[in-house]
DNA sequence: ACCTGAACACCGTTCAAGT
DNA sequence: ACCTGAACACCGTTCAAGT
C-alpha cells in the first residue's frame, strides 16, 4: 500500500513533512524546522504545507500529538510489570521515560513547550494526558498495596516527575560528565521512594 | 527629500539594548527578541546594534552572562548561612535558586541553553561556573560536618539539582495547579536529604 | 482536492558611506 | 568611534489562479 516513492507527493504530503519536520528538528533545532526549506527537500511549493496545515504552528502541535501518542505506547508498555515490587515498577518506568526522552530530545522539548502553550488544541492536550495516565496508576497501584505514602497522587508523582525532567533537562543539553544514566536513574529514584514510603 | 535625521542615541547604546532585550524576551520569548525590534524600539537603525554585539547570538550570550552573574550574587547570599544545620541551608538555597528562576523564567530558559551550546564564549562558561560554586561548596561542607554521605559531591548535587530543574520547568510552563512552591520546594529538599544521610 | 506563483511584511547580516 | 541606508538572502502567511 505504501508505494509511490517519488518526489512528487500525491497524497503524502502530510505524512512527509511530519517525518521531514521531526527530522529536521532533531538535526537542527526548531529554528532549522522551516516550513519552506521542509518544502524544498521535499519538491513542493513553500505554499503547499498550507493545504495540510494551517501554519507552522500547527505542524507543531502535531508533531507533539504524535509523539505523545509514541510515548504513551512506550510508557504503557513499560507500567505493565504487575506482580513486581513497586520500586522495580517505577525504576523500569522511569528508565523507559527517560529512555524515550534522550532518544528525541529535541522532540521531548517541542512536546513539553506545545503542551504547555496557551491555546494549545484539546487534542494535543488529551494526547499528553493519556501518555501520563500510565504514570498516575502506577502510584495509584502503590498506594493501594500500601507500598506509597496515603496522599494526593498528583502531588506525590510530581516530586518523581520533576527529578526525571531534571535529569533530562540537563543530560539533553549534554552536560554529563561519565556519569552513565543506567546507574543514575535507578539512584534517584531510589532516593524518591525512601520520601515516599510509608511514614516512620 | 529632506528627511529629520534621526538623534544618535545619547548614552550607552549596549547597556540600553541588554535592557530592552531582556524586557521583550520575558514578554514575549526568544522569538519577539528581534534585533530590528530593539534598534525601533530605541530610535536607531536596524544595523546599529552591530557596533556592539556581533550578532544576535552575541547579544544572547552577553544576557546569559549577566543573568548568571545576578544568580551568582543571590545564591551567595544564600548559601552563607553557616551555622545552621546542612538541612536549613540547603533548603534555604533551593528556595532562593527556584526564586530567582521562577521570576526571570526566560532568562534562566535562555541562560542554560547559551549555556549549553556548542561553541558558548568561556567568558559565559565561567560566569556559570561562579554562579553554581556556591552550591557544590554547600555540598562540601554537609559532607565535612558528617551531614552528607560521602562520595562524588558533583553527583550528589546533581540529585538535588535535578529535582529543581525539574520544578523549575514544570512550574515556570504554569502547570502548577494550586501547589505552592513554598511547601513544595522544602518537601522535594526533604526527600532529596533522606537519600542524602549516611547510610544505615 | 491539491498545488503553484507572486506578493507582503517580517527577520539577521553585511558593507560602503556619512558624521 | 558610532551610526546610517541600502542590499541580500532568508522566513511565515496569504491569495488568486492553475490542474
Amino acid at each position: 500500500m505504501k508505494v509511490l516513492p517519488r518526489p512528487y507527493h500525491h497524497g503524502n504530503l502530510r505524512e512527509a513533512l511530519l517525518k521531514a519536520a521531526e527530522q529536521a528538528l532533531e538535526d537542527g533545532g526548531l529554528p532549522s524546522m522551516s516550513l519552506r526549506e521542509l518544502s524544498r527537500e521535499l519538491g513542493v511549493t513553500h505554499a503547499s504545507p498550507r493545504r495540510h496545515f494551517a501554519g507552522k504552528q500547527d505542524l507543531i502541535d502535531a508533531l507533539a500529538a504524535r509523539g505523545f501518542e509514541r510515548m504513551d505506547a512506550i510508557l504503557g508498555r513499560a507500567a505493565k510489570n504487575n506482580g513486581q515490587v513497586f520500586k522495580t515498577r517505577l525504576t523500569k518506568f522511569a528508565r523507559a521515560y527517560v529512555g524515550f526522552a534522550l532518544k528525541h530530545p529535541a522532540l521531548c522539548g517541542l512536546m513539553f513547550e506545545a503542551k504547555h502553550r496557551p491555546g494549545a488544541p484539546k487534542e494535543l492536550l488529551q494526547a499528553s494526558d493519556k501518555a501520563f495516565s500510565h504514570g498516575r496508576a502506577l502510584f495509584a497501584d502503590g498506594q493501594a498495596s500500601g507500598e506509597v505514602v496515603e496522599g494526593d497522587p498528583y502531588r506525590l508523582a510530581l516530586v518523581a516527575y520533576a527529578s526525571l525532567q531534571g535529569l533530562i533537562s540537563i543530560s539533553t543539553a549534554g552536560k554529563f560528565k561519565g556519569i552513565s544514566l543506567d546507574t543514575l536513574v535507578p539512584e534517584i529514584m531510589d532516593r524518591i521512594i525512601l520520601g515516599l514510603g510509608p511514614r516512620n
